[in-house]
DNA sequence: AACATTTGTTAGGTAAGTCTAACTTTTATA
DNA sequence: TATAAAAGTTAGACTTACCTAACAAATGTT
């Protein structure tokens, strides 16, 4: 059984592993800040894990959750966005403020608690920041994305991530304030060249061409707020 | 802000204050006993403790919860009961199974969490073992508890007290095995003589007298289980 | 009242998780 | 490529909550 604390390091781990995610490692630095602690802290924690055969390291290498290891922070992951959902569905609690107790309910532990959330709550997919919610087996729901461009007109969007990653686009869209997680909806659509009239959050109204349209993905599930 | 272990120990000396309801004191090796731990670990959390002014304590003398200790313990126990609540009415645990999850759930720091999940249960009084649920305030719902005598035939009732404490009746409800909790459903009142048949849990009829169903305070609650 | 038993305390030690300060290795840059 | 900066490690110390073993006080019993 793992304590309160050797959870956090592998949770951590596998959300720094999304995060750069061409390659799933990480730094002890790294580590050390995502969880507020000092490296030499995280240094003497990762010896432990490495014990337990929860991670692959090696004195000054990078950090990799082993198979097991990453089983059981999916676990973790999944308990933390249950009860985030149960949370926001059930209790009104908004989106800011479920972050910090869902931290500390996904340490509970017991196996049946779990599932019994999870089905009370509807076996939701995704929580309330969009995020997908791992199964029991570990799988992780994908987010249906489609481009902007086949967004009808009224509909709201999310962006979930981009096609083109060029640097002029990534700088216009920085321009735009637009970062994943932003809310775009589709006011107009003109088929004469393809672009369209969105807004952006809640600023004013906005045209964009449809190579723009073309180069963002964007998600229509409806359990997303508004920012991230 | 405490400790889950500090915690722990508050609401063990609160049990405790209600098992002796004469003289609400506990002394260190019952706390140590309760809860797992060694006498000489208890003595020096108590003293910890008293320095936080959550307990009255000197050395080799009776302890006592101060005002203070006494409105944290409820507080917990508040957490604990909602919990089990939750548990029983929402996720369909059975009533011997919620007792170990919630003692990790009380733990979890959120005032508000703890008003919106009583708000969504219904503002429960009792959990499903027929405990009261103290109230944000601090204050305990009492039980309703009438005469096994008052009971209408066929209705079902479980013991709450006895209105007599005489050893003889005490091993007569030990023969009978009786206890607080126990379950009886009232079959026939004869008018007569002011006895009635009655069922103790799932065992075969048995007659008792007007004097004996006189001497059994019972509640209708109908959240509470059958064993306890 | 004397002694035995129960009850409670003290002292010293352990493991987990944290820190600071000094040191080593890797990496980036002039 | 030599050196400075960044990243990572080690050693030693602190805190919390626990332990054992030895001791002290309170209680019960003859």
């Amino acid at each position: 059984m793992l304590s309160y604390t050797e959870e956090n390091y592998l949770k951590a781990l596998l959300k720094l592993s999304f995060q750069n995610e061409d390659k799933p490692e990480a730094g002890t630095n790294e580590m050390a800040a995502h969880l507020g602690v000092k490296p030499a802290t995280a240094t003497d924690m990762l010896k432990k894990l490495k014990e337990k055969e929860l991670v692959n390291y090696k004195k000054y290498g990078k950090i990799l959750l082993t198979e097991s290891g990453k089983q059981q922070a999916l676990e973790i992951l999944r308990k933390h966005r249950l009860w985030e959902t149960f949370l926001y569905d059930k209790l009104d609690f908004s989106w800011d403020e479920v972050h910090e107790v869902a931290e500390q309910l996904e340490h509970i532990q017991s196996a049946k608690l779990v599932d019994k959330l999870e089905e009370f709550l509807g076996f939701p997919e995704f929580d309330p920041h969009g995020d997908p919610i791992p199964k029991a087996n570990g799988d992780l729901p994908v987010l249906e994305k489609i481009l902007l461009s086949e967004v009808k007109e009224g509909e709201i969007c999310q962006v979930v991530a981009v096609k083109d990653t060029s640097t002029v686009f990534l700088q216009y869209l920085e321009k735009l304030q637009i970062t994943i997680g932003t809310a775009i909806k589709v006011l107009e659509r003109i088929d004469f060249d393809g672009s369209m009239s969105i807004q952006i959050s809640d600023e004013e109204a906005r045209n964009v061409s449809m190579k723009f349209a073309e180069s963002l993905f964007i998600t229509l599930h409806h359990n997303i707020c508004q920012q991230k």
